[in-house]
DNA sequence: GCTAATATATGC
DNA sequence: GCATATATTAGC
């Protein structure tokens, strides 16, 4: 039995029997009774790929096959009726209201034998993006264990945020632009690649990642424990004129100096300080070496 | 439209 | 509690 789930109206509105891939695939029998909320994770379904067109129930949020002679629609009630008692396979009894839907609007198959242009041009023309893909990507992130992040990155080259705001603004409803219809479509392509190659790809990212975030606790630890203080860079420049004042003026600088020195070099004075602290250090052990 | 920053939430 | 993840949104 397969089930098409209308993320508009949040509910099931189609059914088609026969053996072609749906856009929703029930899995268990259970889908239909389980709350919205939990169908993500509790059920697994599938998109329907190839050859599809825009589903007539749900004007257009869906995808079914184009030219399958069983696909029929019903209303959500029958749905789930004929679902839940294990019917499979079959062609579905139909509501004479919702054959007529099916009929009247855009068939997937006409029986006149016109050709139904291909789906891809379907999307160009403003049309409405299968809704169908948001729980594709919801289900990518448990399978493959990636992150909003890793995977707005990966599969769309944008941030987290961005695609957290897609998910909610689905969620509610807010109707897609076609800035958003252009990422959704991104990522359609891109979860069309083979699992291993997205999960290699997720993977180099995270490395990436990882080592990134890496040196950036290591800078800031540097930067915030007062043990290590800052490793401030001291140019050529400023080494030379604070080895001179150790030279020429004296080898540890009062205020005024620290100062001067702090203002010229653009340095902080505890970094002046510890510069000269070193080389009276230095100073002091060279006989003893 | 997005990023980046950051407030919040969640996981261990 | 810290490390991560997600939600929000100011600002480019």
């Amino acid at each position: 039995m397969l089930v098409l789930w209308c993320h508009r109206n949040r509910t099931p509105v189609c059914i088609m029997s026969g053996d072609l891939m749906p856009i929703v695939h029930a899995v268990n029998e259970g889908f239909l009774d389980s709350p919205v909320a939990d169908r993500n994770h509790s059920h697994r379904y599938e998109e329907l790929m190839g050859e599809s067109v825009s589903c007539p129930t749900c004007r257009g949020l869906g995808r079914v096959p184009r030219d399958h002679p069983s696909l029929n629609t019903i209303s959500p009630e029958i749905v789930k009726t004929e679902t839940l008692s294990g019917q499979d396979q079959t062609t579905v009894a139909l509501p004479g209201q919702d054959q007529t839907m099916v009929t009247e609007g855009k068939s997937p198959k006409d029986p006149r034998g016109r050709r139904p242009k291909p789906p891809e041009e379907d999307e160009t023309e403003s049309f409405q993006i299968g809704m169908e893909i948001y729980d594709k990507i919801k289900q990518e992130l448990k399978q493959q264990k990636v992150s909003q992040e890793v995977f707005a990155a990966v599969a769309l080259g944008r941030t987290q945020g961005l695609l957290s705001d897609m998910l909610r603004k689905a969620e509610q409803g807010v109707p897609a632009t076609a800035s958003t219809r252009a990422n959704l479509h991104q990522i359609e392509e891109f979860l069309r690649r083979p699992p291993r190659e997205r999960q290699r790809l997720y993977k180099g990212y995270k490395m990436e990642n990882r080592e990134k975030r890496r040196m950036r606790r290591e800078y800031y630890e540097d930067e915030d424990q007062p043990a290590f203080k800052k490793r401030t860079m001291i140019s050529a420049h400023a080494n030379a004129v604070m080895m001179q004042y150790y030279e020429k003026v004296s080898d540890t600088p009062d205020d005024a100096g620290l100062d001067v020195m702090a203002e010229v070099l653009n340095l902080d004075r505890d970094v002046i300080e510890k510069f000269f602290k070193n080389e009276r250090k230095k100073k002091s052990q060279e006989g003893t070496v």
